[in-house]
DNA sequence: TCAACTTTGTGAAGTCGGGAACTAACGCCT
DNA sequence: AGGCGTTAGTTCCCGACTTCACAAAGTTGA
């Protein structure tokens, strides 16, 4: 979790929500919204932590950062609350992503159902391959089909200035990303979603979140082996 | 984080390191093989740290469950304390990975280089789309290339018995990860690294890590949105 | 060999997040 | 209208992780 921004920040005057409030979040909204198109209209903490794999109790805490949104005695109205999480979120607004690296990887991410309709808005594919450069991918933006090109690596800084975009995804080998990562950041983008297998430096004020997938199986490899130690030591 | 196993155990006896610890790890064992690849043969905790993006005290801290792996005066040796790391991790073994679902994110997985490196080898490809069944996937398997076929679903359970694969990968769309996951589970699978953006309920006794692309975008909106109120705050 | 310097490993304090229990509010039923 | 059952919101406490700071240990130079 490398932030530099709002780490020892001691929590001022009601707003000010934990980081591990804020990663639940998300989840709690896609449980919310799976719900409402199931028809349900209100739905109790109980239950609906139940289905977002949390405890009740946590998830009411979680709640209360945000204010007070339920009914005692009878829960908690789906949409309303999808609403106010969104909107805490900052899913009401579309936010501009820019796609680096259109590998298999990047290409996951674009064809990711359910991308667009938590507020994201692709608005810009670039890579560096001359194969890859000019061909026109469809992805599907506020429910209609749209064409997009991939560009070119040195049209980045223009595409960035030109859509306006927020977010820069950093889809390339390892070996590329610290370079990407700053032009990206020159170009003025603050939050960026690393997927190489780096660390990546970046100044005060911009915001990198990681994901390696290969962490991710060692640490369940971590476990597994640990296991294997005490063979059948859950009889709970 | 969805642990059923290991959370409230109160840490016995010597072994038994912290799951904040654990996660860090690979990102070490990934740093000093880089260092080795560059010829250092000698790295401090400061120096380490720093690359790994943490502070030298946790870094230490972290080691220091492992055991005392350094030379005070000089620093760390770069090949002992990987083999050291990676002996904790259980990269030592190679991990048997099946994966489910040969989409975009199926193929980014198996094409992501620096997967077999640190001990892990896909033994199985599954998929259910006619289109997908029978096709020849090639992977690089210690240093060299290897042809798999993708399976048909039916055959899951066949596969895991025959190649004794430990961990499951579901990279399927939502609407199949919890049947796939009952599957895998009752093949004797008990560490399952979960793409899908579900829920997955599985028995104790199974570990379910879960990476969800689009929540760590939300994350990234969240902070990108907050910080819009209090546009240059950042001036340390 | 000894002293000065460097760096590890660890003890202790401080901070953050989770869990349980309690209180207060709301709807419903009589 | 009033009591009863249900459920949200909150408070307190405890355990875990982080940070700081120091002491122990090893190296290097004279």
């Amino acid at each position: 979790m490398s932030i530099s921004l709002g780490k020892g920040r001691p929590r001022e005057a009601g707003r000010g929500i934990p980081d591990a409030t804020v990663a639940r979040l998300p989840v709690y909204h896609r449980v919310l919204v799976s719900l409402s198109e199931a028809g349900v209209q209100t739905v109790s903490s109980e239950a609906l932590a139940a289905k977002c794999g949390v405890s009740s109790a946590k998830f009411r805490k979680d709640l209360s950062y945000l204010g007070s949104y339920g009914t005692r005695g009878v829960g908690y109205d789906v949409s309303y609350l999808t609403y106010h999480i969104s909107r805490e979120l900052g899913s009401a607004q579309p936010w501009g992503v820019v796609i680096v690296g259109i590998g298999n990887l990047g290409r996951a991410l674009i064809s990711y159902r359910g991308f667009t309709s938590r507020g994201f808005a692709i608005v810009g594919l670039v890579d560096n391959h001359p194969d890859v450069v000019g061909e026109s991918i469809t992805l599907s933006e506020l429910g209609n089909l749209v064409a997009l090109k991939v560009r070119p690596l040195v049209e980045l800084e223009t595409i960035v200035g030109a859509t306006k975009a927020q977010i820069g995804v950093i889809a390339t080998p390892a070996d590329c990303a610290q370079g990407v990562c700053e032009r990206l950041v020159a170009s003025g983008i603050r939050s960026i979603l690393n997927f190489a297998p780096v660390v990546l430096e970046v100044p005060n004020g911009v915001e990198v979140r990681k994901v390696d997938l290969a962490v991710e199986l060692q640490i369940l490899a971590f476990h597994e082996q640990r296991r294997g130690y005490e063979p059948e030591a859950m009889n709970a």
